[in-house]
RNA sequence: GGGCGCGUAGCUCAGCGGGAGAGCACUGCCUUCACACGGCAGGGGUCGCUGGUUCAAUCCCAGCCGCGCCCA
C-alpha cells in the first residue's frame, strides 16, 4: 500500500504499468484450460502513425479484450503491421527523390533492400503509441504481413485460388494509376464531380451518305475529345430513327481520316445531346462493352496512351505526328493532346460552338459547354486514373461473395449496427472482378512464370514451375506484386500459423469479434470473410462491430491536407490515456460518428481525478483491498443499499457490453462512481467512522471500491491499476483480476429507505437554497404526520441527517409559533421554524409553485385516467401506474396545500 | 438516379410507444477536515415541419424541408 499523492497525475504512472503488464506477460496470460476468445487488430500501415480514428477503433478492442480477460478467458488479441505496398513504396521513393535518386537507379532487389532497411529503422512507430494508449495486444506475437510466414500462406493462397479457378489473368480495361504506373482496383478510385466541358463535334459521313434531314455528318458530344484519336465507332440508339438509316455506314474521323462503323447499341442515350455517341473501347468502360458487343476483341481495340497517359504510337500510323508525346489533357501549364485535338477540330470546321445568350440578350459563342463532370482519381495518387487496356490477374469475387452473402443472411456473421447488412449485400450483389496485380516492387510478388511464347505456371517455386514448364525451358517471373489487401484479408488466420495447422489456429479461429470502422468494410471485412470462408471453410468472426468516423468539432473530415486534424498523442499528453480512452468509449454510440470534442475529454479527466480522490479519502479512513470476492456481510442499510446498487449497475454494465453499446457501458460506470458512490455513499458513511458501524463501513466501501476499479479497468486500465495496488496489499494485478461476482441480491427495503433519506436531504437542501438559509446553518426539524416507520428511520438515520444534511435535531413537537419553511416528504411534512430567517412570502411563493406543479401532474394523470379507452385498452401495468403516480401526486398536492393553510 | 443515416436544452450527444435525459456551457450560494479537475441548488426543450396509425407519438407509418455519407 502506498500513500496515493494529493494531484493525480495521469503521466507519472502509464509508461510504468504498461511496462510492468508487458513485462510479465499480462497481455497473454498463459490459461491453456480457459475458453478462447479472439479478436484481430486491423493491421495499421507500418508507414502509420496513430491518428485519432486508430484511437477509437483500438481503445473499442482493448474495452473488450480486457472485459475477457478478466472473465477468465484465454483472450487474444492479435497485433502487426501492414507492409501496405503503394503508401510503404511512395514513403521510400519521396526519400530518393530527396537524395536526386529514383526507384529505377536500383535492380528491384536493391530498392526492396531499401525498404526493408527503412522498415526496421522507421517502420512501426504506430506500435508504440498503441502502447501508449494502453493497448493489450499479444506483442510476442506481432506480425507483419510480409514477414515468412505470411508470404508462405500468401503463395499457397494464390496457387490454391487459381488451381481452383478463382484466379485467372485477363486483358480487359483496368483502372490505370498513371502517376503511380500501376492497375489499381475499384475501390481505390474516389469519384469527384469537378469542373469540365462537354465539346460537340462533327463526325462527316462517309461515301455520300447524309441523314434523312440532309445532314452530311453525324453530331457527337464529348468530355474526352482526345480520345477521338482511338474512336472505334460511333454508336446510335437502335430505335433511334434520326440515325436509323445510317446505321452500318461509316464516319470519317476527322484530323486522322480513319473510318469508323455506325453502330446500334442501347448505352447511347437519345435523350442526351444529339444521341450519337463517340466509342472508345480502349479508353472508357462503357465503350469497352460496346466495343465487344460490336465484334472487337480486346486486343484489337486501340490504344493511344502510354503508362503516364501521355500520347503515344501504338499502331502504325495511327496517330498524327504532332501528338506523340503530350499529356492527355492540359497540366503544369501545358496543353495538351485535349486542347490540340480542338484546335484541329476547329481548324477543321468540325468544332461546334456552343451558344449561349448573356443578361443583355447578346448571342455568345464558346468552344465548349461547361459541365460538371464526375471524375475518377487514385486514392493515393489523386491522379486522374485512365481506363487502360492491359494484361492483370483477376479474382473472381463474385463466386467467392456467395459464401458471405448466406453467413451472413444466416446470422453466423453478425454485423453491428444492422443498418451495414443493406450496405454490405449492394455490393456484394454488385460486386466486379478484383484486380490483384499490381505494378509495384514492395509487396508479394505474383507466383507465376513465363516462358519465351507468353504461356504462364503458377506454382509454389520456380522448381514447380520449372517442372510444370518441363526442363530446359527459360522462365521468368511475373514481375507484378499482389493487391495488400490480398494479403491483409488472411489477417485472421494467417497470423494463427495458417497454413500450418497450428494450436493457436485451432483454438482462436474464427475470431469472435472484429471490429474496424466502415470505411474498410469492403476493403477488408469482406475480403476476410471471401478468403476466410474459401481457405478454411468457417467464418473468420462471429461478430462484425463497424464504427464510424471521429470528426473535427466542426463536422468536417480531419485530414492532413485540411489541418484540422487532432493528434490523439498530443490528448494524451494533456489528460491522460484514460480519458482519452473513455471519451472514446462514451460517445461510441452505433451508428453514428463522433465529434471530436475535447471538453468531454477534460470531463473524464477530471473524472479519473475524482476517483483519485475518493481512493485518497478511503485510504485516510482506513479503508483497503477487500478481502473478498463476494458482498461482505452488511447490516446498515447504507451498506446494504451500496452493495445492492453495485449489483444494478454490474448487471447494467454487463448488458451493455454485451450489446457492444460502449456509450452506455462508460454512462453506467460513470454515474455509479460519481453520483452514487461519491456524492451519497462516502458522504453517507462519514458519520460512521467513528461509531460501531466503521468496521462494517470499512470492509463494504473497500469492498465497492474494489468492485468499481474492476469494473472499470477495461476502460480505465491505468489509474485503475494503480490504486487497485496503492489499496493494499495484493496477489496479483488488476488486469488479470476476477470480474465481479457480488453473490448478493437487491435489498428492496435498505434501497427505499436510502432512497427516502436521499429525496429528504435534497427536497431539504432546496428549501435552504431557494429561501437563502446559510447552508452551514444547523437546524432543528419537527416532523408532522409521520408514520411509526418514519420516525425509527429518522432515529435511525440521524447522524446521516446531521452530517449530510445539516439537521441537527428531529422533534415531534409542535413546532414553535412563527413562520416556518414547510418541507413534504412522502407522507410526512417537515417544519423547519426559521422565525425571523426567514421571509414568510417567499415560502408562501416556493410552496405555490410546488403545488402548481404537483396539481398539474396530478390532473394530467386524472384525465387520463378518467377516459375509459385508456383504462380499457392500456397495459394494466400502465394503468396502475397512472394510479399509483396520481395517488401520490393529488397527495402531495394536498399535504402542500395544508402546508400554505397553515402559514395563514 | 439508387441506398444509408441524421435533424432532441446554447454546444456535443443518449433515449425510440405511457408524457424528456447526460456531459460541457450558463445562474446563485459555498475556501464543509477526499476532491475548486470540487460541493450544493437552479434556469433552459411546442424532441425539423405536415398529415396518419394508436386509448396514448420525440419514439411507429407517409410526405415535405434541411444536412451528411456511400454506390452508380
Amino acid at each position: 500500500m502506498t500513500e496515493l499523492s494529493k494531484h493525480f497525475d495521469p503521466a507519472a504512472i502509464e509508461a510504468r504499468w504498461y511496462a510492468h503488464w508487458e513485462e510479465e506477460g499480462l497481455f497473454r496470460p498463459d490459461r491453456p484450460e480457459a475458453d478462447p476468445w479472439t479478436i484481430v487488430n486491423p493491421p495499421p500501415n507500418v508507414t502509420g502513425s496513430l491518428h485519432i480514428g486508430h484511437a477509437l477503433d483500438n481503445t473499442l478492442q482493448d474495452i473488450l479484450v480486457r472485459h475477457q480477460r478478466m472473465l477468465g478467458k484465454d483472450a487474444l488479441w492479435v497485433v502487426g503491421t501492414d507492409h501496405a505496398g503503394i503508401a510503404t513504396q511512395m514513403v521510400v521513393e519521396r526519400q530518393l527523390n530527396e537524395k536526386q535518386q529514383k526507384r529505377t537507379d536500383f535492380s528491384r532487389e536493391e530498392f526492396i533492400a531499401k525498404v526493408w532497411e527503412w522498415k526496421e529503422e522507421s517502420g512501426g512507430e504506430i506500435t508504440g503509441q498503441l502502447r501508449r494508449l494502453g493497448c493489450s495486444m499479444d506483442w510476442s506475437n506481432e506480425r507483419f504481413t510480409m514477414d515468412e510466414g505470411f508470404t508462405k500462406a500468401v503463395t499457397k493462397v494464390f496457387v490454391d485460388l487459381y488451381n481452383d479457378g478463382l484466379i485467372y489473368r485477363d486483358k480487359r480495361l483496368v483502372n490505370w494509376d498513371p502517376g503511380l504506373k500501376t492497375a489499381i482496383s475499384d475501390l481505390e478510385v474516389e469519384t469527384h464531380d469537378i469542373p469540365g466541358k462537354f465539346w460537340h463535334f462533327k463526325y462527316p459521313l462517309a461515301d455520300g451518305v447524309t441523314l434523312d434531314n440532309g445532314q452530311d455528318y453525324i453530331e457527337v458530344a464529348t468530355t474526352r475529345p482526345e480520345t477521338m484519336l482511338a474512336d472505334m465507332a460511333v454508336a446510335v440508339h437502335p430505335s433511334d430513327e434520326r440515325y436509323a438509316s445510317v446505321v452500318g455506314k461509316q464516319v470519317v474521323l476527322p484530323i486522322t481520316g480513319r473510318r469508323v462503323d455506325i453502330v446500334a447499341d442501347e448505352h447511347a442515350d437519345p435523350e442526351l445531346g444529339s444521341g450519337a455517341v463517340k466509342i472508345t473501347p480502349g479508353h472508357d468502360f462503357n465503350d469497352f462493352e460496346v466495343g465487344k458487343r460490336a465484334g472487337f476483341a480486346a486486343s484489337g481495340m486501340l490504344n493511344m496512351l502510354d503508362a503516364e497517359a501521355n500520347v503515344c504510337q501504338t499502331a502504325d500510323g495511327l496517330v498524327p505526328e504532332e501528338f506523340i508525346g503530350l499529356h492527355r489533357f492540359r497540366r503544369d501549364e501545358v496543353d495538351g493532346a485535349r486542347e490540340l485535338v480542338v484546335v484541329r477540330m476547329k481548324e477543321l470546321g468540325c468544332l461546334i460552338p456552343h451558344v449561349t445568350k448573356d443578361k443583355d440578350g447578346e448571342t455568345q459563342e464558346q468552344d465548349a459547354e461547361p459541365r460538371t463532370i464526375a471524375t475518377p482519381f487514385g486514392d493515393r495518387s489523386n491522379d486522374v486514373i485512365e481506363p487502360w487496356l492491359t494484361d492483370q490477374w483477376y479474382v473472381d469475387a463474385e463466386k467467392l461473395a456467395v459464401e458471405p452473402m448466406a453467413k451472413v443472411r444466416s446470422g453466423e456473421i453478425d454485423i453491428v449496427p444492422k443498418s451495414w447488412e443493406k450496405t454490405f449485400f449492394n455490393w456484394m450483389e454488385n460486386i466486379q472482378p478484383w484486380c490483384v496485380s499490381r505494378q509495384l516492387w514492395w509487396g508479394h510478388r505474383i507466383p507465376a512464370w513465363y516462358d519465351a511464347e507468353g504461356n504462364f505456371y503458377v506454382a509454389t517455386d520456380e522448381s514447380e514451375a520449372q517442372a510444370q514448364a518441363g526442363e530446359g525451358v527459360a522462365l521468368t517471373q511475373d514481375n507484378d506484386v499482389l493487391d495488400t489487401w490480398f494479403s491483409s484479408g488472411l489477417w485472421p488466420f494467417a497470423t494463427l500459423g495458417w497454413p500450418e495447422e497450428t494450436h493457436d489456429l485451432k483454438r482462436h479461429y474464427p475470431n469472435n469479434v472484429l471490429i474496424s470502422g466502415f470505411d474498410i468494410l469492403f476493403f477488408w471485412d469482406a475480403r476476410m470473410m471471401m478468403q476466410g470462408l474459401h481457405l478454411m471453410g468457417e467464418v473468420p468472426f462471429h461478430t462484425l462491430y463497424l464504427h464510424g468516423l471521429v470528426r473535427a468539432a466542426d463536422g468536417q473530415k480531419m485530414s492532413k491536407s485540411k489541418g484540422n486534424t487532432v493528434d490523439p498523442l498530443g490528448l494524451i499528453d494533456q489528460y491522460g490515456a484514460d480519458a482519452l480512452r473513455f471519451f472514446m468509449a462514451a460517445m461510441e454510440s452505433q451508428g453514428r460518428d463522433i465529434k471530436m470534442d475535447e471538453k468531454r475529454v477534460e470531463g473524464y479527466r477530471n473524472f479519473a481525478t475524482k476517483l483519485w480522490n475518493a481512493s485518497r479519502f478511503c485510504q485516510c479512513n482506513g479503508i483497503g483491498a477487500s478481502k473478498t470476492l463476494a458482498a461482505p456481510k452488511a447490516d446498515l442499510p447504507v451498506n446494504r443499499w451500496i452493495i445492492s446498487e453495485t449489483v444494478t449497475t454490474l448487471n447494467a454494465l454487463n448488458k451493455a457490453l454485451d450489446d457492444l453499446r460502449f456509450d452506455g457501458a462508460a454512462d453506467t460506470i460513470y454515474h455509479f462512481v460519481w453520483d452514487k458512490f461519491c456524492d451519497w455513499y462516502l458522504e453517507l458513511i462519514k458519520p460512521e467512522m467513528d461509531g460501531a458501524g466503521a468496521g462494517e463501513c470499512r470492509d463494504v466501501a473497500g469492498w465497492v471500491l474494489d468492485q468499481i476499479l474492476v469494473m472499470l479497468h477495461p476502460f480505465m486500465p491505468f489509474i485503475t491499476e494503480e490504486l487497485w495496488h496503492a489499496m493494499g496489499e495484493r496477489n496479483y494485478d488488476i488486469i488479470v483480476a476476477k470480474w465481479p461476482d457480488p453473490r448478493a441480491d437487491i435489498d428492496a427495503e435498505a434501497a427505499s429507505e436510502i432512497g427516502w433519506l436521499i429525496k429528504l436531504i435534497s427536497e431539504t437542501r432546496t428549501a435552504r437554497a431557494e429561501l437563502n438559509i446559510p447552508p452551514g446553518a444547523k437546524l432543528t426539524v419537527h416532523v408532522r404526520d409521520a408514520s411509526a416507520a418514519t420516525l425509527e428511520r429518522l432515529e435511525r438515520q440521524s447522524a446521516a441527517l446531521a452530517r449530510v444534511g445539516r439537521i441537527e435535531k428531529v422533534s415531534s413537537d409542535a413546532p414553535p409559533e412563527g413562520s416556518a419553511a414547510q418541507i413534504p416528504v412522502d407522507e410526512a411534512t417537515y417544519i423547519l421554524p426559521l422565525e425571523g430567517v426567514i421571509d414568510l412570502d417567499a415560502e408562501k411563493a416556493r410552496l405555490a409553485k410546488a403545488l402548481e406543479a404537483a396539481e398539474k401532474e396530478a390532473s394530467s394523470l386524472d384525465k387520463r385516467l378518467s377516459n375509459p379507452q385508456f383504462v380499457e385498452k392500456a397495459k394494466p401495468e400502465a394503468v396502475e401506474k397512472a394510479r399509483a403516480d396520481h395517488a401520490e401526486k393529488a397527495a402531495e398536492a394536498d399535504r402542500l396545500k395544508a402546508a400554505i393553510e397553515r402559514l395563514g
